[in-house]
DNA sequence: GCATAAATATGAGTGTACTCAACTTTTGTG
DNA sequence: CACAAAAGTTGAGTACACTCATATTTATGC
């Protein structure tokens, strides 16, 4: 770190020998925004291959902050706890979800079932390395809100985010007249569909995950035929 | 079991009184059997208390030790983790369920959505008092299974005999030709559907949980309607 | 009874996620 | 530039779930 930041400010020195400042007060990215983002990618870069290698359970803290070069405390001042740090990877991999459907026009054009099968299908394959701590992640978002046990923002964000992303898919199709009014229900029930096969698909042995596939068709034809049949009036 | 024992062997003795001990070897529950049973009580007793005082996360195994007055190793002897000890407590209540449907006529003879929502909201009061950690236990059916980390077999065997209930349910709602045949996946979707309900009851705020009535209502007014509607000709 | 084996109990020890008081670096101000 | 305050870093320390070699208790055979 000494030796950077010599190196930084001897440069300066020699570029803008006259010059001040120029504070610029509105946006500043000063020295300290810069380094805690290398420093927080740094930790990120150290934790996923670390977490390939060796598993998150298998990966300590400790190894982290080594190969992150960084003090163990510090590791704690980016992320509150070590799930904190693999929800990271998930929260990367939702969004990353949702742009691909936002730019993909073949999938938005499509009825509701393959839109939703598409997008399941792709958080899926895009989460598959995660798959040991799925669960260590997930469950936070089982874990009821408690002063004591606070659920970090983080998470809820992540769900607030889901939950409207899947609201306007509904409210597309309900525009376009595919599907009656589902009402409030509606993402709730698609989120627990989720989960549901988020579940299944955690325990599915066959080659390719194809039995998930094979249920998530089904529940989605089924699904389908039953809107078509009765609506939601009842 | 002693009792049972010393009336055996005293009864061979009186028939066959010329040999020696005819020691029943089969079935001696001898002084070790036992003290582990009433040690065991002892634990679950303990660890019940603390929980209710200061939570599960708030409880170490050190003080439920020592209120159960043993070393701290003999607690790992009986419970493999804190989650294990946790989980007895919900075992011992998803049994309780089970069994007080199998006793309550009323139930046991209302159609498939009353029953339903009779049993899931019997359960969910007698859970009640551990909300705190139902997490820490039903995150363990979230896990994958895998040599690194095993799924305890008690949890295994908790979700097989929670299932084959749950198809005794809809198998006996089929005979009776109230609903059509619903197929395998019809158990997997009734356990879907409470966890469902589980995760939406651990997060409602509202007075009595009255929320999460209304839910469980509407969803099973819904899965009726649509059964008469459609079945599952899809 | 006694000897030996088997089961169980014990608690000091271990690994690891996380904390915190002291220290260092950066920024803002006259 | 000097200084102070704020922000960030550090690693020794803490708490706690869990292990393991040793000691104790119970069962078995003679």
């Amino acid at each position: 770190m000494a030796e950077r930041d010599d190196a930084k400010s001897k440069a300066k020195r020699t570029t803008r020998p006259a010059k001040k400042k120029t504070p610029a007060k509105k946006k500043t990215p000063g020295k300290r925004e810069k380094n805690k983002e290398k420093t927080k990618a740094r930790i990120l870069e150290a934790a996923l291959k670390l977490f390939r290698e060796k598993g998150f359970y298998g990966t300590t803290t400790k190894e982290i902050s080594k190969k992150a070069r960084i003090a163990e405390g510090t590791l704690f001042n980016y992320f509150k706890t070590k799930e904190d740090l693999a929800l990271y990877f998930f929260q990367t991999e939702a969004q990353h979800c949702m742009d691909w459907y936002e730019q993909d026009e073949h999938v938005r054009n499509a009825p509701l079932p393959e839109k939703l099968f598409a997008i399941i299908q792709h958080y899926l394959d895009r989460v598959e390395p995660y798959q040991e701590f799925i669960g260590a992640v997930y469950l936070r978002a089982l874990q009821p809100h408690s002063k004591l046990s606070p659920l970090s923002i983080e998470v809820q964000e992540l769900r607030v985010r889901e939950l409207r992303f899947i609201t306007d898919i509904l409210n597309d199709a309900e525009e376009s007249g595919e599907v009656p009014a589902v009402g409030n229900f509606g993402p709730y029930a698609v989120g627990m569909f989720f989960f549901g096969i988020l579940t299944y698909w955690l325990h599915d042995q066959s080659e390719d995950k194809e039995d998930t596939m094979a249920l998530m068709d089904r529940s989605l034809s089924l699904a389908t035929h039953l809107l078509n049949q009765g609506g939601w009036e009842w």
